[in-house]
DNA sequence: CATGAATGAGTCTTCATTCAT
DNA sequence: CATGAATGAAGACTCATTCAT
């Protein structure tokens, strides 16, 4: 947890910090991340750093949480709170998010990565806080859509949920290769690249097969 | 590559010094990884590991692969050659045995996942040498199955490919953690723990829902 | 070039390193020195040296600079200005400078002398930051010695002028071979042992040989 | 020395080893040379090296006399026993053979530049085998030139003879650099490239100056 | 509260040399 | 006598962290 003293910076002092900071854990493991060229490049004290956070965890465990917000903020403003639709359009529209996010802030979803999918130091302190993993999340999804009889009463919860978190991990790789996007324009991030027929088709797919295997047999027709 | 000096050593020393780099190279990042402590677990001179392999990233790799070979010669000494069966018998062969591997060579996965799905200096490199990622794998089998008619005709087979590997993956987290297996455990490694009831129902439904997702309508029945 | 640390350090300390640093690339090659010595000599954490020079080359180079300064100033400080008189006698003059400069600054003379006519892996740097050598220095005086019609007009300038840079260069070691100097002495620069008739005939010596050589026809009576 | 298992070696692998060292040697200073290197480029067992010479400093020491011996030894294929002719016609056939020598013999020169006028471990070493510097050589010359009255009587022979070295070692560089020669085309040595119009005169005038310099009065004419 | 100098253990890597085979 | 593996001290350099100013 950053002190007091962090949140009385000025914004943007603070925000160069975080930005800088973001660069450089999405760009290296943690271990290879060095606090040297962090407080060098945002052209800090050393020591300020170390009366903001305690140490390089408590940093690094910081601008997990803060990314992983302004992301959800990002999306937020994106696709605005857009309600209603069954299951598989929220599906659908989380998948158009996720993959949408990776182009538009591709330093948040490496760091993201790292964070929730990878191996790392703090894995077990980041399960800890219940930053649950996506797999969570569609869990309860797939608890409503049984009980509504919308999905397939056999299917197990849980299992299902961690299944899908996994595909749409999956997913996003597949659309920046797909639409031929080297590393370099990707963290560019230009959106119009975004909105391709490629894209949609890959999203159709995914939600076809997904609900072929969910769907309750009735509402298969 | 390791030099020929390190395939003329003794085996017993050779194995000693493989076990202690898969052991390091498994709990750490590959930068927080420390040749140092390798050699002074393996009680070997620092000077001699540079007389086996050119450098830190050398030696990393060697255990990439080296690591990848042992664990699919241990899969294929526990399901002897399974052949025929349709494709999702074979698919859920294959989820059994990965996620049997993962309890039975715990830090084998541990170090194939650091480097074929994670993040890390040598990715591109690793990439270039071919070592398919497991999607290509999958990608040919679907359009084998597509062909036959078994599979639905309007699958996009890369696509497909990457989901199923995506799926895949997801599955032995969760197996372990249904099994209630403390890191500990796994690490030891008890293979009987497998043969449970659980685990069982887990593939099933894995397969499940791949098979209502995956088959071509006239196959559903 | 130093950081700021540097110039920032107290001048005793930051004068002490200079002195071991001087020690050091005056007794060995470059590729031979040692930055561990210097610092377990100096009594400063590795650490801080990195902190005041970029890597081992920074601190080699900024040496040869200062240690060229500071022995330029000590040969004003000797010799006060000795302005008139004609060409052989600053020849003269100059000679008997850097001469005196070799008993008095022992280590400073031979870490210029590696620098600026030796080989090392820093030459081009060096030339490429204009430390003209010393013969580029002799040439201008000669041009000016030929438009004046004090000597001869077939001569080659820069010809001469490297010449007359090699010839310098070598009488030190012959000087205090004659005055009988061990090594030890000499870094001990009595000052006094340098006022010798012995001295003073070497100079008169090559003066006049190099009077015969140079002067013009007419002016050699 | 090398021990009489070297000697042993047969032709080819001994001049191999030493054209490898003597490019290791002249490209580095000897803090800088690297046993290793030279052995790996060779193709020889580090063992053997070591069976060879008793230590690194006694390969180099090997080096520089046989380097000299050789070049020594091409000198005087190249100007076949050019006797009569007086002091400087003599000396004028030494700046041209040893001018000539660095061009054709690029390894040869640098290494014995820095064995013989360069700081290094074993300058004393080399000094107390006796290895004459070229001063003593020229000593002797002027002596005997004295003697008959052919240079001026005033003349410190020691010391004539050291500066005439000091100029000869200074018209080398001078010489390649105004034939234009970049590093590489020395290092090809295209022996050619030598006779030119301008090193011609840059021999005449080194010889126009030193003879007015030295000569005695009464031959002046 | 910002600063940035100081620290020394740590990093990876290369060194010259020895010695058992 | 050639070999080349073993050695561990030493190389240059970076690290995260502390603390006096």
């Amino acid at each position: 947890m950053p002190t007091q003293t962090f949140w009385n910076l000025p914004a943007p002092k603070r925000e160069g910090l975080i930005a800088i900071a973001l660069e450089e854990f999405a760009d290296n493991e943690y271990a290879g991340a060095s606090v040297s060229r962090i407080v060098a490049r945002a052209g800090i004290a050393k020591g300020s750093l170390y009366q903001y956070f305690a140490d390089k965890g408590d940093l690094f465990l910081f601008m997990v949480e803060h990314v992983g917000q302004q992301l959800l903020e990002r999306l937020r403003g994106l696709e605005p709170e857009a309600t209603g639709g069954d299951f598989f359009e929220l599906l659908r529209r989380q998948m158009s998010a996720s993959t949408r996010a990776a182009l538009l802030l591709p330093l948040h979803s490496r760091l993201l990565r790292r964070a929730y999918v990878e191996q790392h130091p703090f894995r077990e302190e980041l399960e800890r806080r219940g930053q649950a993993a996506s797999g969570g999340h569609f869990r309860l999804l797939i608890e409503h859509g049984i009980a509504a009889g919308t999905l397939a009463p056999d299917l197990d919860p849980e299992l299902a949920g961690a299944l899908i978190g996994a595909m749409l991990n999956g997913v996003g790789p597949l659309v920046t290769a797909r639409l031929g996007l080297s590393a370099e324009a990707a963290a560019l991030g230009d959106p119009a690249s975004f909105d391709r027929p490629e894209v949609e088709q890959i999203f159709d797919t995914v939600i076809r097969i997904l609900k072929r295997g969910l769907l309750a047999e009735r509402e298969q027709a």
